[in-house]
DNA sequence: ATGAAATATATGTATATACATTTACAGTAA
DNA sequence: TTACTGTAAATGTATATACATATATTTCAT
């Protein structure tokens, strides 16, 4: 359905405008939708994303540097991300030896287990999603990086 | 930049996966702009939200669940967010005479002064953001509407 | 070696969010 | 009327977030 009619105002200043609108909404749409998704696992999708970043770091350790500038919320705070993966026993959390300040986080096998049954769901996520053509999500993609300057 | 490169992570299982991390990223991105750009005003985006909607509604009042249908973010807390704009007096709330469960809420002088200053920004926001053209725009709002399905 | 600046992470704290529950009222049927 | 069902908004509460600050180290200039 078109942004204007779902949230009932179709006055826009443009269709720049509109899309500010459109990619806010959707966002929020596919994080929701994302989130309940995940919910009976017991993870919200910002630590699930913490995870797959330390997954694609595996076997080597990932510190909490690497992870915020790998997080697609930047504002969250990894820090005590990390320490909530750490009590689910997801992770390991050791001092670095090279950098006494830094960390080195791992992926447990918990969590990796944890992954594997989550990428089955996500196929399935991704198969209600297939409203789009591998071409337009590709074209979408595209323009998306474009927007971002 | 390619989102691949921006979160350093190049593996995605197709096109569309690619696009979920790309819409969540890019959202994000535009969110914590938009944020920055109205703290000098002393609101956050979803009240910047609500306060459009009365706007749009003005000079009819809107009550709480008309608010709740067309904000962009489903899961704010409508009736506190009208509560902070009240306290900063923005809008005015009164219970509604024909049905005394329900409130009108209606944007006061002061909140609608405020979004002609902010309307000012946003096209500058608009501005800044003019990388794609206003038919790349167009693609992009058809594109993301199909994918909501 | 010593102190200053930089860096990595952790913490404090105010506010916001998610979600369940409650309160107050309205509509409706016996 | 009474009791039942539905609805609008508010509230309680646990958790999360944003942002400033603190702590512990490292690095670098002198």
């Amino acid at each position: 359905m078109e942004i204007g009619k779902v949230i009932k105002q179709e006055k826009f200043k443009g269709e720049l405008h509109k899309l500010l609108v459109n990619l806010i909404y959707t966002a929020n749409f596919l994080r929701g939708d994302h989130s309940s998704k995940l919910k009976p696992f017991g993870i919200t999708p910002e630590q699930f994303n913490v995870l797959r970043i330390l997954r694609g770091q595996y076997p080597k350790p990932a510190t909490v540097n690497l992870i915020i500038e790998r997080m697609l919320d930047k504002s969250s705070n990894a820090s005590r991300l990390v320490d909530k993966l750490k009590s689910k026993k997801l992770v390991e959390r050791t001092t670095c030896p090279d950098d006494r300040r830094a960390v080195n986080v791992i992926i447990s096998d918990k969590g990796l287990s944890l992954l594997e049954i989550m990428d089955k769901e996500e196929e399935n996520w991704l198969k209600d999603l297939k409203t789009l053509t591998e071409e337009e999500a590709k074209q979408l993609n595209v323009l998306l990086d474009k927007l971002r300057g």
